[in-house]
DNA sequence: GCCGGATGTGGATACGTTTTCATGAATCTC
DNA sequence: GAGATTCATGAAAACGTATCCACATCCGGC
């Protein structure tokens, strides 16, 4: 039983108020096409004395598309995908644009089902990190939204603007900078989705000219479980290890908290470098030694590239930062 | 210039493909209404064939709603929302119905604008985690939304469905504990925001016979600087205190970053508690004394209120649990 | 004074769906 | 078997907006 029977002022109620056509109404509330002076006025008058507020959903219909981004990230928990998601917001909102969201857990099916019912909902801009190959963003494509990737490229869409972090500069600092201390025997604690770094890794090693030990190469999915598991398993399987380089905060987490658990002393039995500096780092004990990303700030990019519909730009790059705390020393 | 030419498949066309009316498509799909098993046949199979998606757009004009559900928060950077809005996304999804996501930065002027670009948007359910006061929910209501407050309840709207904290018992156990360790000199470093726990804080040590010593409570904005500005302050002007109880994790955060550059110790110097526990409260040295608080189940079960529409549903208050590990000791 | 262009204005239409209503057929009841 | 009831079905209306188009008015140029 609704009890409110007043029925939402429409631009017709306007009209009315300002005795001129709803013709007129819109295009001065709209600030499109001719109105004079005089007329602009009484419009105005009428809306704001009605209160009134333009209808979302008529005009979405009438235009065939809704306003607003999409926004497909693998979970809000990250807090990496957290600063990224308050880039996203802090440019949309500045713009008055509604973010829907959604998380696909890195899973593929989930996120062809997302990218369904955006399609459904009419959305026209997307902001995604891709987990499906390129196949799955077909129907997307096919329908004319524009997408922004943010944090991966994908393979086989290349043309897709895309805002990533350095990564190749990044991993090759990490390496060096381990190298430099005498490390050898390095692993990288990888998520699904960083071939990119993985690949990095194998040339930084190669260009120091340390073998690959590709067991000492490790992948996990994103979530806290499976990065716990990969990197006790990966301490236990390989105790041998002297170094590791951890692909993201999760990993890096679950690196120290298996560290602790198992006894080994960082930085004297294990030195540890993380992928995406968190608050926390600086209260860890040791102090996590990083490499930074401008999470924020990819997500603010992405948006705005998103938002700017003409233009086709290329994909972005931004830097990363080596900050040095206290999680590495020399070989032991 | 648009390349694609291509029209969206509409109701229409599958009621041409299917040789029937439109109605009737719109029944079979839709579930609702009667229709032989023949022409549900053929209707299923026009509608795969043609490879339809009704439109969410000619959907929400007519029944005069946006389906989906609207969350405003403070601070997605804050891993207890990001828990939250976790807990509302896992809920949402798994009914179908999209999320727009908007932050506040506990701003009630923002607070309203969004509330307004919901209303334009006619998204009927909102989850809302609130930081004006009653008057800014008004309107909202008076449109006929359905609101479900999370984390805080607000002071005038008390008949408004509501999933918080235990906060009277959570903020009583930590007190106690503190006492119990023989401290008389206890802070409280709150957000705005949380005064009901602020209140609690003051019951609790009248129960207990300590005096209430007002220059002790302290307020911090939602961020890490006002939290840093709070915590360092509270620790210069007050060097005689023993304990501090952290109202939040981004106070928590601080209250260890604060007593780490100023070298008080913890818990030597200083004990510590922190509401709400995050997986770095293991990692810190030494390991954080928390009041975990179920913030992913907070934001499952508001989804789950908003989503049941007919019954009108009291607040729900979820509990908290102390988890003691190392920051807390002994009166010096 | 007449014509051509610019300008302001409102009627009408379309967007895609759901729902009401009327109609015809089929089944049931006594 | 006649009347009553249920059932399946499609035509049409409505939701609120933006835009196309036609019309009217005005102005300057000849």
């Amino acid at each position: 039983m609704k009890v409110n029977g007043q029925r939402r002022t429409t631009i017709k109620d306007v009209a009315e108020a300002a005795e001129v056509g709803v013709a007129t109404v819109s295009r001065v509330l709209s600030g499109t096409g001719s109105a004079s002076p005089a007329t602009r006025e009484k419009v105005l008058a009428a809306a704001a004395r009605l209160d009134y507020r333009p209808s979302a959903l008529g005009r979405n219909l009438r235009r065939q598309r809704t306003g607003g981004i999409g926004l497909l990230i693998p979970d809000i928990t990250d807090t990496f995908y957290g600063r990224l998601t308050d880039g996203v917001l802090a440019c949309a909102q500045s713009a008055g644009e509604p973010v829907m969201i959604g998380t696909t857990g890195d899973d593929p099916e989930r996120e062809a089902e997302l990218i369904g019912s955006l399609l459904e909902e009419s959305v026209e801009r997307v902001i995604a990190v891709p987990c499906g190959d390129g196949e799955m963003w077909g129907p997307a494509f096919r329908a004319g939204l524009s997408v922004v990737f943010a944090e991966r490229p994908v393979q086989g869409r290349e043309n897709v603007p895309s805002v990533v972090t350095d990564d190749r500069t990044g991993v090759r600092t990490a390496v060096e900078y381990l190298a430099g201390l005498g490390h050898r025997r390095i692993a990288f604690l990888s998520r699904h989705g960083q071939a990119q770094r993985v690949r990095a890794f194998r040339e930084a090693l190669a260009a120091l000219g340390v073998p690959v030990d590709e067991e000492l190469i490790v992948r996990a999915h994103a979530t806290r479980d499976s990065a716990y598991a990969a990197a006790a398993g990966l301490y236990q399987h390989r105790p041998d290890l002297t170094a590791v380089l951890a692909g993201g905060n999760l990993l890096g987490e679950a690196a120290v908290l298996a560290a602790k658990e198992l006894d080994f002393r960082i930085p004297r039995d294990i030195s540890l470098i993380m992928f995406d500096d968190v608050p926390w780092a600086e209260l860890c004990h040791p102090p996590l030694t990083v490499i930074s990303q401008p999470a924020q700030d990819m997500g603010y990019r992405a948006a705005e590239l998103v938002l700017r519909e003409g233009r086709r730009s290329r994909t972005v790059t931004l830097p990363t930062e080596l900050i040095v705390r206290g999680s590495c020393g020399p070989r032991r």
